[in-house]
DNA sequence: GCAATGAATGCTCAGCTTGAGCATAACCAA
DNA sequence: TTGGTTATGCTCAAGCTGAGCATTCATTGC
């Protein structure tokens, strides 16, 4: 009744509330501490970071690829929060980061703590209870990173999100009718109670308005308008949930869906939830907050930046429309340069005029999609 | 140069990296969890939630009142996290607040984790490291709690955001005052680097247009018209920063400020922290979800929808434009049922259409500023 | 009972923003 | 030189927004 659809956590009644009862109300003892002596247990924080760069109109990530034994999938750079060595988690992150990859970090934002048992998994676990703090961070370029480490393409991990040529194939070939499978498939009824039906989930997601469901209506098979390029995280719980993510079966899900290949490379632990979750932050921010110059290199053309705008985003822009919004907006100025070899009529470089950022609401690039 | 303005959290360089590096790359050993041996020593998580509700358009809050010797200030709910009896940070949270308040929340939504050292603190402190993740939760109604829980209304721990009748006095009285005092005043060059100064964060964070800064041109010394009302966690933690806040003093912090009286009613540990960061959040969520009917009766009349909004956000709203926004972007829908007793002309009760939550976009409640 | 009051609600209108298309400029390659 | 390609300028209609005027309808004071 309370139950909100949206958002990421959802609503779950019924929870035992146990002998730790009483030692979670704060005022019991003399101590300042919350709760000295309690069960809390071993808990590790680990702080893993999505690393983001924009080349040559592809959107990358930075990734640790998967050598050991165990680990054929890749992983984000990460560490373990030590309070001990550092003072915020701010500064464990970059520490961890600048020691794992050699980068140093500029733009860093927190994107969300999951918590979630059995999400930080591998093969075989026993150990603490990992809660993993997940981070967005930016950068201007892609420096070819040491050994192990790579950039790669956001997309090789999430393909459905390519929409750059229009809707993926996979997403009608493949994803879509598995999850209308799925949906359609009898719920465990000793599952956690879910608000809201798989198909109104999987509609809401994929914008697909009703898809082969029996039920549906007007009979539009395919993804509809409604695809909302910020819901990456949604999208990628519903496949995980449904098991068609492999992360899904390595943490011992049981799945209708256990059979079939899964789509997109995975990730180790959580990795791949924490880059969708970046990958979602940075759709929506860039529309409210000048943060597409931070991987922009200092100097761009109008349709660089645009590039790089739907790279990130998707759906194509209106080019005149972009640039009168970009160039009216107030974020970028003229250098006085230009630069030839664009292929045709050579385009005046621009810079962010970093004083905006002094300003009362800095915006973002107001973007909105149109057909060209 | 990387650096950005906006942001919780800033840049910071020359962090030392010590023996902890090679403990860091999570691929050395073949166990598959991140750092079995790791320093990560003792971290305890916190799960805070602040619970928030409108009553007479007045905004509240629910907190636990200072009852043990060393706490006279509130405090929010809140409980460790343990993982061994929740599986999720969600149902640990749930779980706590339940055992100490007696509430069952609904809606609940992740703000942000904090882990600064220092900040959790209580006089004579020495224990584990605490990492608090806040939550924000919100109720339709504000039922009398029990015992030692309480309905307080925000403004009461942040006075200066209230601004329904205008600017606050405390404001301009005190606030920018001493604030601009503090911005002008030697910075201890032993501190974290700042890329932006302090007169320009208070100019950012309260609108002031330069203030009684030399500088300044317009002379206009009260505050500007780009009061942004979503940065109230900016605006505290400026005022921390500057030792206008009480908790500031009591972590130890040094401050030029130090003699004279805090601005609003402290709390414990870094629960007015996390309570800056829910009533930002909500500001800003109420203009693109519609989560302002989770503080609302099922039933409700266009103007008390308005007055729950303006208690929220602050400024007035132009009458006709909010209903016609309302109406037209079809988020509610009559009952068919009047209301009289309204002091005028009976008004038509609403409710919220639940099913919009199942449409795409899931709109919020657009709202400009006007001026009756 | 009547009039003033205070809300609720309906309607209008000018100005601005947005979506989209047409037209032109300037360089490259054949 | 001729296309091809990209950059860039300009126009226009439709819709949205901010703001004000006007009307309806209970309550309250006389």
């Amino acid at each position: 009744m309370k139950t909100k659809g949206t958002g990421v956590t959802g609503h779950v009644t019924g929870t035992s509330i146990s002998l730790i009862e009483k030692a979670m109300s704060p005022h019991d003892s003399g101590s300042s501490k919350p709760n000295p002596a309690s069960p809390a247990s071993a808990v590790e924080i680990g702080l893993t970071a999505a690393i983001l760069a924009v080349r040559d109109s592809e959107p990358m990530v930075l990734v640790v690829r998967g050598a050991a034994a165990l680990a054929h999938s890749d992983a984000l750079p990460f560490g373990p929060f030590s309070p001990l060595n550092h003072r915020t988690l701010d500064i464990g992150l970059r520490a961890g980061v600048a020691a794992q990859t050699g980068l140093e970090l500029g733009y860093v934002e927190q994107l969300y703590t999951f918590g979630d048992r059995g999400r930080h998994a591998q093969p075989g676990d026993t150990g603490p209870h990992v809660v993993s703090i997940g981070y967005l961070a930016l950068r201007q370029c892609c420096e070819e990173p040491g050994e192990r480490n790579q950039w790669r393409s956001w997309y090789d991990y999430f393909p459905w999100e390519d929409r750059r040529d229009g809707p993926a194939e996979v997403l009608d070939h493949d994803i879509i009718p598995r999850l209308n499978a799925w949906a359609r498939a009898p719920v465990d009824p000793h599952g956690p109670i879910r608000p809201i039906g798989r198909a109104e989930r999987v509609r809401m997601c994929f914008g697909t308005d009703g898809g082969d469901s029996p039920t549906g209506s007007t009979s539009g098979s395919t993804c509809g308008s409604t695809w909302d390029e910020e819901k990456v995280l949604e999208r990628y719980e519903l496949m995980y949930e449904a098991g068609l993510a492999a992360e899904a079966q390595r943490d011992g899900r049981l799945s209708l869906d256990a059979g079939r290949m899964p789509v997109g490379a995975a990730m180790q632990y959580d990795h791949r939830r924490i880059l969708a979750t970046a990958i979602g932050r940075i759709r929506g921010k860039i529309k409210y907050r000048p943060v597409i110059f931070e991987l922009l290199p200092d100097e761009f053309t109008l349709y660089e930046l645009q590039r790089t705008v739907e790279a990130i985003l998707g759906p194509h822009l209106h080019k005149q429309n972009f640039r009168r919004l970009v160039e009216s907006g107030g974020l970028v100025e003229p250098t006085g340069v230009v630069k030839a070899a664009t292929g045709g009529r050579p385009a005046k470089m621009y810079r962010f005029r970093r004083d905006v950022l002094l300003e009362r609401p800095s915006p973002g690039v107001r973007v909105k999609p149109g057909r060209s």
